[in-house]
RNA sequence: GUGCCCAUAGCUCAAUUGGAUAGAGCAACAGCCUUCUAAGCUGUAGGUUAGUGGUUCGAUUCCACUUGGGCAUACCA
C-alpha cells in the first residue's frame, strides 16, 4: 500500500516539482474513518508555498494519476491531511504476496551489500549475568535479527578484557576463599566479590589440586581459573536464549598487536596528547567535550579510553558501514571521549551509533532489589530464565523502548506468567495450526483463488495489517526499536482473534472458507516471522 | 553543582518523530462456550500527558524555568 503511495507521487513530481523538496511521509491515522493512509505533505507545503493547505492539497490530488482499482477514493480532511482509502480487492492481493514469499515476507534488501557489526553484553567476566546484563543481550539480538532482515549482512560482537584492577580483585576473591577452604583464617574485604560462584569455583580448584595453589598469587591459577569459569557460564547463559557471538574480542590483542602503542604515537603525532604529572591526557576540551581525559596513567597503564578507541579502529578496518554499540546507562559518560577521539582521527563517528539502554528494576515483595554483581545482591539472568522461560524473557526486554527504565516484578512473572501478552501472540500461532488441522479433515484447502469474498470489516482489517509488516519490520529496524515489533505483533493478533471470533470456517460456503484459510495461513505467517525477529519461539499447541 | 535519560489511566507501558477525538495490557465491573483452542471475544469505567510559561494553523512530542526520580560526573571498566 505504501510502496503503492510512495510510486505514485513519485510519477507525479513531474507535473509537481514542489513536491521533491519535501519528505512526504504516509502514516496509518489512528481513527479508522480518516482512510488507509494519510499524509500531511500539503501542510508541511503550505508553509514553504505560501499557500492553504486545503487549495495545496487540491491540486496535489488533481494531479495524482491512480489507478481505480487500487484506489478507491482521496479526501482532503481536516486542515489538509489527504486521505486515501484502497479498494476491498486489493487489498487481498498481500496474501498473494506472503504466500509467495513465505518465512522472508517480511525482509527487504535496502541494505543488502552493507556490513553491520553489533557490540552487546561486553560484560567482563567477574561474574554470572544478571538481569541487568540480559536486557542488554536480548536487546541487541534482536537489533541484529531487525539489521539482517533489511539486508545488512551482521557479525555481533562480544568485547571484553581480562586484566586490569578488577579482575585482580577476582582473583584475589578466589584466592582468598580457597585459602579458608584450606582452613586458614582469612580476612575477606567487603570490596572484594562476595558472590557464592567464588567459593565454588575455589572449592573445584581444591577438589582437584588439593593444597597444590597454597603459595600461588592471585594474578595466576586464580584468575585464569575464575574467567575460564565465568565466561563457561555467560556463553551457556547467553545460548539459553539463543544467543550466540561471532566473536569474543579479547582487549589483550589490542596490546599484543601493538595497536595501543600505535594509537598512542599517533595522538601524540597530531599534538592530539600532553603528558602532565606524569600521565598522558588526551585534548578532549579541544575536540569539543568538556574536559581533557587520562588515556595513560602515571603508572604506564592505560585507561579504558585508549583501548577502547584503539578497539573501535579495529571495526573500521573491517569494513563496517555501521557500527552498534549497545550500553547500559552506566556508561553514558564514557562514549562521547570515543567518539571525539575517532573523529579527530579522520574516522566518519556517524557510522557508530551508540544505543543507551536504561536500568531492569527488580521488585520482589514489593521491594527494589539494588543489584550490584561485587555486592552479590542480584538475580542472574539463569535464574529469571528458569522462572518463566526463555520466551517470556526475549519478549519481555524487547517489549518496551530502550528508553524507558524496565520494570521486572518478579513475584508477578513467577505467578502470572500466563497472562504475559507473549501468550497472547503464541496463542494465535497455535490456533491458526489447530484450526488447519481441522479443516484439512473436513476436505478443505487454502486457495488463492476467491480472495475478493474476504470482504467483512474483520477480514479487511486483518489484510491491511498485513500489508504494514513489511513497512513496520523496516522502520522498528532503522531506528533500532525492538518494542515496535510487539507492538505490530500484539495489534495482529488481536485483530486476528477478532476475526476468529466472528468469521467461521467450516461451515462456511467453500470458497469462502478455502479463501479464509488462506487469509489465516498468511496471519500465521507473519506471526511466526515476527516472532522469530524476537527470538521467540512459535508452537504449534498450547 | 554539571551532563545524559525519564515523569502519560489505580499498576506496567505505547503513541509512526510536530498531526485529526492520547491508546494497549494487567487490575475492577457487566456479558459471551452442546459449533474450527475461553491462554479468546464484546461492553463499562478509568486522563488538566508532573507544574508554569513560550514557539504555531496544531504540542505528550520542540524551547525555558520549576518539582520529583534513575545514571554518570576517576590516573575504575
Amino acid at each position: 500500500m505504501k510502496n503503492y503511495l510512495i510510486e505514485l507521487f513519485k510519477k507525479t513530481e513531474t507535473k509537481l516539482s514542489y513536491l521533491k523538496e519535501v519528505d512526504i511521509v504516509f502514516t496509518v491515522p489512528s481513527q479508522k474513518d480518516h482512510g488507509d493512509y494519510s499524509t500531511n505533505a500539503a501542510m508541511i507545503l503550505a508553509k514553504k508555498l505560501k499557500q492553504k493547505p486545503q487549495e495545496i492539497a487540491k491540486e496535489i490530488i488533481n494531479c495524482l494519476d491512480f489507478d481505480k482499482s487500487v484506489i478507491e477514493k482521496v479526501e482532503i480532511a481536516g486542515p489538509g491531511f489527504i486521505n486515501f482509502y484502497f479498494t476491498k480487492s486489493f487489498n487481498t492481493l498481500i496474501v498473494k504476496e506472503i504466500f509467495q514469499h513465505k518465512e522472508n515476507f517480511g525482509r527487504s534488501k535496502k541494505y543488502s551489500g552493507k556490513k553491520a557489526m553489533v557490540e552487546f553484553v561486553s560484560a567482563n567476566p567477574t561474574g554470572p549475568l544478571t538481569v541487568g546484563h540480559g536486557r542488554n543481550a536480548v536487546v541487541g539480538d534482536t537489533i541484529a535479527n531487525m539489521l539482517e532482515w533489511i539486508g545488512y549482512s551482521v557479525d555481533r560482537e562480544y568485547y571484553f578484557n581480562n586484566a586490569g584492577r578488577q579482575m585482580r580483585v577476582l582473583g584475589d576473591s578466589v584466592r582468598l576463599r580457597y585459602l579458608e577452604l584450606l582452613g586458614q583464617k582469612i580476612e575477606f574485604p567487603d570490596d572484594y566479590y562476595q558472590g557464592e560462584y567464588i567459593k565454588e569455583i575455589a572449592a573445584k580448584l581444591k577438589n582437584e589440586n588439593g593444597e597444590k595453589y597454597l603459595n600461588e598469587n592471585a594474578e595466576g591459577i586464580f584468575k585464569q581459573a575464575a574467567e575460564k569459569e565465568i565466561f563457561g557460564d555467560i556463553i551457556k547463559t547467553l545460548e539459553r536464549i539463543q544467543i550466540r557471538m561471532k566473536n569474543f574480542y579479547n582487549e589483550h590483542v589490542l596490546y599484543e598487536e601493538g595497536k595501543i602503542n600505535s594509537l598512542l604515537a599517533e595522538f601524540k603525532k597530531k599534538d592530539l596528547s600532553y603528558e602532565n604529572e606524569g600521565a598522558v591526557w588526551l585534548k578532549l576540551s579541544e575536540l569539543g567535550n568538556e574536559n581533557d581525559k587520562v588515556i595513560v596513567k602515571s603508572t604506564g597503564e592505560p585507561t579504558y579510553r585508549l583501548p577502547d578507541i584503539a578497539y573501535h579502529i579495529t571495526k573500521y578496518e573491517r569494513g563496517y558501514d555501521l557500527m552498534i554499540d549497545l550500553f547500559g546507562s552506566d556508561h553514558n559518560a564514557t562514549y562521547p571521549d570515543v567518539l571525539a577521539g575517532l573523529r579527530a582521527l579522520g574516522y566518519d563517528a556517524d557510522k557508530v551509533k551508540v544505543l543507551i539502554h536504561q536500568f531492569v528494576t527488580i521488585m520482589e515483595k514489593g521491594e527494589v532489589v539494588k543489584m550490584s554483581t561485587r555486592k552479590a545482591n542480584y538475580i542472574t539472568l539463569d535464574e529469571l530464565i528458569d522462572e518463566v522461560g526463555s520466551d517470556v524473557v526475549r519478549y519481555f526486554f524487547n517489549m518496551r523502548s530502550i528508553t524507558s527504565h524496565l520494570n521486572f516484578d518478579l513475584d508477578l512473572a513467577k505467578k502470572q506468567s500466563d497472562e504475559n501478552p507473549v501468550f497472547y501472540l503464541q496463542y494465535a500461532h497455535a490456533r491458526i495450526s489447530s484450526i488447519l488441522r481441522m479443516t484439512v479433515d473436513e476436505g478443505l484447502n487454502p486457495s488463492l483463488d476467491n480472495l475478493n469474498l474476504l470482504s467483512t470489516k474483520e477480514e479487511q482489517n486483518l489484510l491491511k495489517k498485513l500489508f504494514e509488516f513489511p513497512e513496520d519490520v523496516l522502520y522498528s529496524a532503522e531506528n533500532y526499536e525492538t518494542h515496535r515489533i510487539t507492538i505490530y505483533l500484539e495489534e495482529l493478533a488481536a485483530l486476528f482473534h477478532r476475526f476468529y471470533t466472528e468469521c467461521r470456517i467450516i461451515g462456511s460456503e467453500k470458497n469462502l472458507a478455502e479463501a479464509r484459510i488462506a487469509l489465516c495461513i498468511a496471519v500465521q505467517t507473519v506471526i511466526k516471522n515476527g516472532l522469530s525477529i524476537l527470538g521467540v519461539s512459535a508452537p504449534e499447541k498450547m
